[in-house]
DNA sequence: TTGACAGACATAGTATATCGAGATAAAATC
DNA sequence: GATTTTATCTCGATATACTATGTCTGTCAA
């Protein structure tokens, strides 16, 4: 992994907010995913990924079911509940609005 | 402020760094011009701008001198190192990523 | 002249997201 | 039979940021 985890911090909800928006899924999943999807530049720890389920269920931002598969290891899904798809929404706009401010606050003077 | 902390984090120290690059500055000067910039959209609590000072020049990143005012309370200054700026840059080219991570990972497939 | 406010710095303690390390267990593969 | 992959989970440590509080100087209005 190429970025520093504390560049990342606070997104992690988000980013499984926005996988769960598309369906149900469970963490070593959504893990591979996002793997792939930024080309082995970033994954979530595990540990990581399981604290922030933890967080997201008791916030009432998921719900989570065992899976029924006859094969293979147990797997718990998540999917998304309405306040979930709130909070994407909102944080959403607020990475919006963050981008902004930290690309104007690391941009240097170009009188210099 | 509108924006959290947690979406911050990790990008106070650089923060600060871009501000040295173009002046030696001062705590309180370096607060009042953050929040002039975004408009009181962000500010740095006063703790974390202290700690992070400490931080950085723990870290070889910035040096620090008394100011010699005559008048008025007196200010600690800071200047950048050339760790500093070279940490800048590093720090800077790893946002970029960030950024182009994070707005893959809260994409939502369009699919839905 | 006194009290409020702004400028300026500092620290002690608290919160919390993330991480490192490890445990567990079943299925697939070699 | 052994190793790897799939899959979940917990514990304790760490680092950054926050709350709250304290200190000191100087200015300005009531």
């Amino acid at each position: 992994m190429s970025i520093t985890s504390d560049l990342l911090r606070g997104h992690t909800d988000t980013i499984i907010l926005t996988f769960l928006l598309n369906k149900d899924s469970y963490g070593y999943e959504i893990n591979k995913s996002i793997q792939e999807k930024t080309a082995n530049r970033y994954e979530l720890k595990e540990a990581t990924l399981y604290s922030a389920f933890r967080r997201l269920e008791e916030a009432g931002m998921i719900a989570s079911y065992w899976g029924d598969e006859t094969t293979g290891a147990r797997r718990r899904y998540y999917s998304i509940t309405a306040l979930g798809r709130q909070v994407y929404l909102k944080n959403k706009v607020d990475w919006e609005e963050t981008k902004e401010i930290i690309d104007q606050l690391l941009r240097r003077k170009h009188n210099e």
